[in-house]
DNA sequence: TCATATTGAAAAACCGATTTGTCAGAGTAG
DNA sequence: CTACTCTGACAAATCGGTTTTTCAATATGA
């Protein structure tokens, strides 16, 4: 029962020998002639494809691949997050995985995973080493160990997808400051004058900018700096950032100074806000409106469903596929400075039922 | 800006040709000197080291598969679904994905995706091809037009996940029959005495085994036979078969003869049942009792939070890879029948808060 | 001192394909 | 009848590695 099988395949080999041609001949003929000067009679031809489907011959790609130095697949590669499907950000993920899966099935390539081990970036082998045509590093954090690594191996194509490494293909990024923008303009037509921005300081790029964004977009409509206040959450027992409690509400939230806006990091802190804020008797959008960032399926499901800052993620990594497969770097509108090579994409704000006029001065 | 940037990388012939040495020595070197007869100099190997380093050598993975006939990658097959992880049947893909992903990268392996469009199984190259150690092929439908491809190229490792195909290296299979064992004994301890199982006709394995087992269970629990009965959806305007309308929920919930407990196909057809009930006025589960198969993570945001019965993915495409990576195929229990290798896990039902005890006879 | 081991490393074969180079024999032009 | 082109196919080189074989130079033993 437990033999030991041994997968011994049919080789270009064995079905020359069994035709009684060369090497040379059956794979032209296999490929469809395609070499001017190896020029193959009908019936020689007849022959050889007879005896390769009679043998059940499939070439073999890695062979394949390392003569024809292409591999027809695409590494899709992050750090390993245990369940990384099923976490938090897993959305981001299952969307960008989604994306890429449909834009290289579209191709007629493959997508390889590979995950890199927290602990031993270095070790990681699969980076470069020529298993795919090229490679999507997916998210960087600031502070990432793998980057110094990648940036030292940019010998291959390499594309970023939410993060900004110079020599790299190219760096695709969703526009934070256009995004926080249309966030922060939707609550300012709404009348809100007073806002918060509520973060994380998980070290990604996402979460600096839109620090950053929030206070310009709020200076840009001319909304008083003193009126302006960011709050970083703290990590809570489990070391979740996502999550807001009474610590962070309650001194926010003073009935004379608080703010009637809320922007979160992200819609899991959204949330978190709204729950607390209907803990101390404030209700959305009634008393107070908010808006996440990434707009994810759940945003639906929230009691009252979230008003919600887009990427087009879709979008942007099937624009990494393509840059990868085309090698076709430039597009009109990049930036390119200091070999620095970002494409930036637009944001849409998805309104749902989270954020309304700013309440009346009942509170003040 | 568009210069056209090729990628020639460092050879293993360019380290030997800088450090003065051959391309043999080299390789010994870099691979720990494995080779008995081939000893290098202490100063040889350093000189060797320090040059492939300054060099920024990285050994092309491609040349080394060829030669050590080994990709240390798993290939995870399936059809291309447009937006598979967002769809309907998402969940199981993603837990099945997260879980394969967690497996390969624990052994240091890669995986690699392949969709095959369903226009044209015969075209799809990667099936089998080398490019991987060994295929998972992803819960093949009864009439699945890719297996008689996958029977004929059975010359490597092959597990199907959720199939049952004769000649592969391993079925790994969840226990229908235990698992719908499960949801009708709970609905009989409850008190139940008639049930109905309302299932979809989507051409799986799992929809044909469940009807079959969901009868036997019924008889196993000595149930009237005649008290049995099984529901086929119709499919709706947009050819989805996951939605129970009133035309099959009205006749079927006759006042007088209507089933106490209602067992679904799949989570997504309880919610539909549940929703449906309570529009011709019964409640679950104070008025019917709802069982639903696969326990996804929108059951406990269904209201109420769905009892279901969950297959072992992540246990069972673990095992999937394992089976690849050791090529151990015989395990304790394995029944091979006609060369037909399976493997059964047993499912596990999550009691939530759609089952409860028979309702008050109010009704009849 | 001479035969025999041992050491260190180059050279060659190989993995399974593709592609280029070469060449005998048939066909055609002068 | 010779010179040249065309046809069809084999042989060899290549891709970038790994592994085996060979071998000169030195060391060891009788």
């Amino acid at each position: 029962m437990s033999e030991v099988r041994t997968h011994k395949r049919t080789t270009i080999k064995d079905v020359a020998l069994a035709a009684g041609s060369s090497r040379g001949v059956v794979s032209s003929v296999l490929n469809g002639n395609r070499h001017v000067n190896t020029r193959v009679r009908p019936e020689t031809e007849e022959r050889i494809r007879q005896t390769a489907r009679s043998l059940g011959y499939r070439p073999n790609a890695i062979a394949q691949s390392l003569q024809r130095r292409k591999t027809h697949s695409i590494l899709f590669a992050s750090y390993f997050v245990s369940s990384l499907l099923n976490t938090h950000s897993g959305s981001f993920y299952i969307e960008a995985l989604d994306g890429a899966l449909s834009a290289t099935t579209r191709r007629g390539y493959d997508l390889m995973i590979h995950l890199v081990q927290y602990d031993d970036p270095e070790k990681a082998a699969v980076l470069g080493d020529g298993r795919a045509d090229g490679c999507i590093w997916i998210a960087p954090d600031v502070d990432d160990p793998v980057v110094p690594r990648l940036r030292r191996e940019l010998d291959w194509p390499l594309v970023v997808f939410g993060g900004r490494i110079a020599g790299a293909t190219a760096n695709i990024i969703a526009d934070n400051f256009q995004g926080m923008e249309l966030a922060v303009e939707h609550l300012y037509e709404l009348g809100h004058r007073r806002l918060a921005f509520v973060s994380q300081n998980n070290l990604s790029y996402e979460c600096a900018e839109r620090w950053g964004a929030f206070s310009r977009a709020c200076v840009r409509c001319g909304l008083d700096a003193r009126q302006i206040i960011a709050v970083l959450t703290e990590p809570d027992a489990n070391g979740r950032r996502d999550f807001v409690g009474e610590s962070i509400m309650t001194p926010l939230m003073d009935p004379v100074t608080r703010p009637t806006g809320i922007i979160t990091f992200n819609d899991s802190l959204a949330s978190s806000v709204m729950q607390c804020a209907r803990q101390i008797g404030l209700e959305t959008p009634r008393d107070l409106s908010v808006i996440g960032f990434d707009s994810t399926p759940l945003c639906e499901s929230y009691t009252p469903p979230l008003t919600s800052v887009r990427q087009p993620l879709g979008a942007m990594i099937a624009r990494c596929v393509e840059i990868l497969i085309d090698e076709n770097v430039s597009a009109a509108g990049d930036e390119a400075v200091d070999d620095l090579r970002i494409e930036m994409f637009p944001c849409h704000l998805d309104v749902r039922a989270s954020t309304a006029t700013v309440p009346g001065k009942t509170l003040l």
